[in-house]
DNA sequence: CTTAATCATTGACTTTATCAATCATGTAAG
DNA sequence: CTTACATGATTGATAAAGTCAATGATTAAG
């Protein structure tokens, strides 16, 4: 007798033993909303939301990208990178270069403040996923890495 | 020496080596993209998306579900499963059924119709999850699973 | 050269998400 | 009982995201 713990969960325990339980998409999908749910919370006293913060990252990683790139990265469309490199630009986080090779796109590069707020931004999301894996012992949380990558990079 | 198979992976192929390619949010962020954007193109021909899909899915789970479960378990907001399930229930699929133990609550059950539909839009979506899974193996699949949905549920 | 393709940008438009308010019902306490 | 408070579905307002076509600047190809 007690099924009754909490009430957010209670009912969720019934639903796993449902077939859509056992979908990837579903699962990704949830996954996603309670992970980019904390992160957005992480990331919140910084002014940055995980797709800034993704932009950021990347603006940092000595990779150049262009805006075309980062597009296809995030899977969004190029017309949604515009304004949140706008937004990083007007904070001085970051900077469009114009690419020498190919004066039509834009490499985004950091600034020495933008190289600073990453830092602490990759600080408070590392702490948030550490939570959110927290079920999952080191080794588990390295296999989901491995087998995740090997579907997102399957195109 | 090539890098330049088609021009979606090559730029694609240099990112993986950043930071925001290890993080679990990214990853799962980047798998529902393309696995929804996927399973709605296998789902358009019956008129139904992910999200319908789900509460179909959970209705013909014999689970009986509510509507505030419904939202619960598919993390969104109350107010969101209202249209869902009109949309449904006009077609004929699923039913409103009010609670005899709380009659505040509306109970989501599926009609012969409904039980038909979901058969067809789950073979269409297990066989574009196969698709996004191709590249891991049967074990490998069932681990994803495991470590997703551990997290998944973890509240 | 001229034609076609690509990149960033804009603008229109649709879809999702978020949140407060409401009505009906249920629960708890005095 | 009845008063006070909590909950479930619904509505409506508003903000945020996603989708798509069109444009100007450039580059690539014939």
């Amino acid at each position: 007798m007690d099924t009754t713990t909490s009430t957010a969960v209670s009912s969720i325990e019934r639903f796993m033993a449902s077939e859509l339980a056992g979908d990837i998409e579903f699962l990704t999908a949830r996954t996603r909303a309670l992970g980019s749910a904390r992160a957005n919370k992480a990331l919140e006293n910084l002014g940055l939301k995980v797709r800034s913060y993704s932009v950021l990252s990347l603006a940092c990683s000595g990779l150049a990208p262009t805006q075309r790139e980062l597009a296809e990265f995030l899977s969004l469309d190029p017309s949604q990178i515009v304004p949140l490199v706008d937004q990083l630009e007007e904070r001085g986080m970051v900077e469009r270069q114009a690419d020498p090779q190919d004066r039509r796109s834009k490499v985004i590069t950091s600034t020495t403040a933008g190289r600073q707020l990453y830092k602490k931004a990759r600080a408070a999301t590392t702490a948030g996923e550490a939570i959110t894996m927290a079920n999952l012992n080191p080794d588990e949380q390295k296999t989901l890495r491995n087998l995740l990558s090997r579907i997102a990079f399957s195109d």
